[in-house]
DNA sequence: GCTGAAAACCTGTCCTG
DNA sequence: CAGGACAGGTTTTCAGC
């Protein structure tokens, strides 16, 4: 959570793992010169103190059903209605993200559908919910995902 | 990419693996009661396949130095920009995702930055690229990120 | 396409400096 | 906090069905 002391080793078995959260801990071992025990334990305390999230599998989407992405942004009517809405969307299992936003709205978050029928099923049925207006962003096309950059030079 | 037959063994691996991307193979061979060696093979083949695209680790982003997310929405001036932008975006590591998308904005990306004033440097170096006009929306808080969803029911 | 077994390798832990 | 070593578990391969 809280910013803490890395050194130049978290730095580069985070950057290694971030974009292959299997790589065995003996080939970081082996590439950052350190041993294995070593590399264990650090990859502990960065699980232990949060850094490090967790693993996850990325998984084509439209392989297992979802041919439809979108964005929804939410207008509310006022902002008690905040956690009533996130309550909302955390039921709704296809809900992948959601943020507090500044800008054009209140609440923005990212849905997956198994089409366009079922979208607007899941818009109808968050808007029941009575949260003020909605507005959809609908992606043709994903052209770039990747991990979040791990650089040197954000480090203290 | 395109749409494959599955079967319930296909599905039971890539819902252990999308929350866990280090289980064991041999965790997942038991759980199912087939041998550790089918499993290898199986993950081999969505792998090959291309529905598994990767292992990520999730690290903190606010841990590695990235204390701000935005969206930036895109209105082009005219359409032959679209992959000039997108090249523009691939150029700029915290940039993570991009969309071309319905609704408001042509093009839809999601960017992580050192603080504020890292994201409008950020920014007017998109601009640069005399894109066109852009919105953006500042996340204060993440307040709900998780994988897709495996559903038995999405498959055919 | 699956199984079982064997070899190679990796992980987690203990112990030492 | 790092490294060596070890036991147990895991990955990978292969013959056989």
């Amino acid at each position: 959570m809280a910013r803490q002391h890395f050194d130049m080793l978290d730095f580069k078995i985070l950057k290694m793992l971030s974009s292959n959260a299997r790589k065995p801990f003996l080939e970081i071992a082996r590439e950052t010169n350190v041993s294995g025990a070593a590399i264990h334990q650090r990859i502990q305390k960065l699980t232990s103190s949060g850094i490090i999230k967790g693993f996850e599998t990325i998984i084509d989407p439209a392989s297992v059903g979802y041919e439809t992405c979108a964005y929804i942004g939410f207008i509310l009517q006022d902002s008690s209605k905040f956690n009533e809405v996130v309550q909302l969307l955390k039921d709704i299992p296809e809900v992948v993200d959601c943020h507090f936003t500044t800008g054009s709205y209140d609440i923005f978050a990212k849905i997956f559908a198994r089409n366009n029928e079922h979208l607007l099923e899941v818009i109808h049925q968050i808007s029941l919910g009575a949260v003020g207006r909605t507005e959809t962003l609908i992606s043709f096309k994903e052209v770039l995902k990747r991990p979040i950059p791990i650089q040197a030079e954000n480090f203290d």
